[in-house]
DNA sequence: GTCTATAATTCGATAGAC
DNA sequence: GTCTATCGAATTATAGAC
């Protein structure tokens, strides 16, 4: 194996390592020295690789900002498609519970998750939106709504939020997202 | 002013300078250092009146669970009482803010956070919903929103949410708590 | 590329003088 | 009741050997 391949596959480890911390812990209790411990390393290969803890956390919560084709979906069922494709997103690893266990006391953390739903309801909401200029207010509804049903199922993790199946949370908060997004304003 | 009231304005000091350190902070940077600095007073003050970090916090974040009786409203209208109640006490003071900062990372924080909700909708939810064993899923749904939207407004502040008005917050979202608790289940 | 050793802070917590 | 002084542990980060 040659130290280019190696050093991929040691700064794969770390990554996978931190993203399991920090979405265990936060950003301040998942240490450095924890994560190099759990990618079986040393501890200023981190530093080595990622310069300081704040580049490890960019790096680790990395995420690709492109929503699958929705243009060519109905209206009428964006709610679903929405609140199916964030579950999506949270449940396929690590990188989202991290993120919004660090945005609470991380600027960097909280740029980042600003920017997340920006990137993927600003078009979704242009296209669907009775007025263009309410179109930032709603999408912030559809993400109040989102946001605290990932933090009460998979940070806070309340019993009924985890006990509800996932086809019923989709039931009860594909209608809300739809309201927000198409109905009159109030 | 004898020395049992002397003691009882520091207290005071000390818990006000707690509860801005930790809703600005959150638990892990909220330092009793800089609390004691906020307070004008010795760290170790802080050690005697509270033991340690944990029996301070808990002092801080201690809130009275009564809700203002709402069994005599209609319940056609309360998803916008549980809103503005809920809303009402995230402005109130820091509390509840400085209690979601927390509870993300320190599980004590989030079985309050916990203990809140149970209380406060526990009992309204067994009054409004259509089959009692729902109840507490319902409930769920709606700390579900509350949550989001006090995240989005008071923690994480993205602009959208921050510049709507209490009457849209409420105009928007009253209508949700209202489906969650009183709808048919999907 | 990887590790040892350690610097430089900072933290929670304690002991004891006044 | 309040403060000074300090302990012991933990942290991020750096310098340098191999």
């Amino acid at each position: 194996m040659t130290t280019a391949r190696r050093s991929d596959t040691t700064r794969a480890a770390i990554l996978e390592a931190a993203r399991e911390r920090f979405a265990a812990d936060g950003y301040e209790r998942a240490t450095i020295r924890a994560i190099a411990r759990d990618a079986g390393i040393d501890p200023s290969m981190v530093m080595r690789y990622f310069g300081n803890k704040e580049g490890l956390f960019a790096a680790a919560s990395e995420i690709d900002l492109a929503l699958p084709a929705l243009g060519a979906l109905p209206s009428r069922h964006i709610g679903a498609v929405l609140v199916n494709h964030f579950l999506d997103r949270w449940e396929r690893d690590d990188v989202l519970t991290g993120l919004l266990r660090v945005c609470v006391t991380n600027e960097i953390g909280a740029a980042r998750m600003q920017a997340i739903f920006e990137a993927q309801l600003g078009p979704v909401t242009l296209g669907v939106c009775p007025e263009p200029e309410e179109a930032p207010a709603r999408a912030a509804l559809v993400a109040s709504q989102i946001l605290g049903m990932a933090l009460s199922r998979y940070v806070l993790r309340f019993p009924p939020a985890v006990e509800m199946s996932r086809d019923e949370v989709v039931a009860w908060l594909a209608p809300t997202v739809q309201r927000y997004l198409t109905a009159e304003a109030p």
